[in-house]
DNA sequence: AAATGATCATGG
DNA sequence: CCATGATCATTT
């Protein structure tokens, strides 16, 4: 049978889990091709290439919304990149770090929870040697965190949250938190938001995101294909 | 070698 | 600038 690109979303989990069962084991080179895309020579300077090829190959809404994929299905799509022993090649980006007006945020009404409550995860081959258009989709698996794996990014988040509350952002580095770590996130070092001072008073910083350390996206492969 | 901090492209 | 998609590249 021949694969072409979707033209609706995903009506179910199961429809959607069945369309990534399906890219599993071509490379991203096939699936630019069959979708009239060219593959770039490197990810340098296009860094988002496997991720938007993927939602286009899943049948995900196109754009940049602080929602999740699939909002009727309440998934979230994540491409995992990951060696040749299958372990995870960098930490996975969550969401963009709101840095003020976050009085009376919490843990269940964070954008975090939201993102991470059901996740189509994607491995894809990175290796930096192998060209991208060599590189090949594995096989995708759903996630929903445990209870222990949910209390462990909540912990963080309520840490990591606390500080920048506390107008203590710019103390935080990613070494702070066990599973999820805040980061720069920007287009470059010039690029400042509004953020919480240590009086109370408004300060100018590095605007920040979540990420997933390796480690715990490397634990969410092991679960999957034990 | 691994991890942290920095950066690239795109659309609204 | 915010937020999406992430990976790059310098520092440890």
């Amino acid at each position: 049978m021949t694969l072409t690109l979707p033209s609706t979303a995903p009506t179910s989990v199961a429809q959607l889990m069945e369309r990534a069962q399906q890219l599993a084991g071509l490379t991203l080179g096939e699936l630019a091709q069959l979708a009239q895309l060219e593959t770039p020579e490197d990810l340098r300077r296009h860094k988002g290439f496997s991720g938007q090829l993927l939602e286009l190959w899943l049948g995900a809404s196109a754009g940049s919304k602080p929602e999740q994929d699939f909002p009727e299905l309440g998934v979230e799509l994540k491409t995992l990149p990951i060696d040749e022993a299958g372990r995870p090649m960098e930490t996975t980006y969550v969401c963009y770090a709101h840095l003020t007006g976050i009085a009376g945020l919490t843990w269940e009404n964070s954008n975090v929870r939201n993102k991470l409550h059901q996740v189509c995860w994607v491995p894809i081959e990175a290796n930096r040697q192998i060209p991208p258009a060599e590189r090949r989709v594995a096989s995708a698996f759903l996630w929903t965190p445990t209870p222990e794996q949910e209390a462990a990014l909540r912990a963080d988040w309520e840490e990591i949250m606390e500080l920048i509350a506390l107008g203590q952002v710019e103390s935080i580095t990613a070494r702070h938190g066990q599973v999820m770590q805040l980061r720069p996130k920007a287009a470059d070092g010039n690029a400042l938001t509004d953020a919480i001072g240590r009086d109370g008073q408004f300060i100018q910083t590095r605007p920040r995101g979540f990420y997933l350390k390796k480690t715990f996206t490397r634990g969410l492969l092991e679960e999957a294909f034990a």
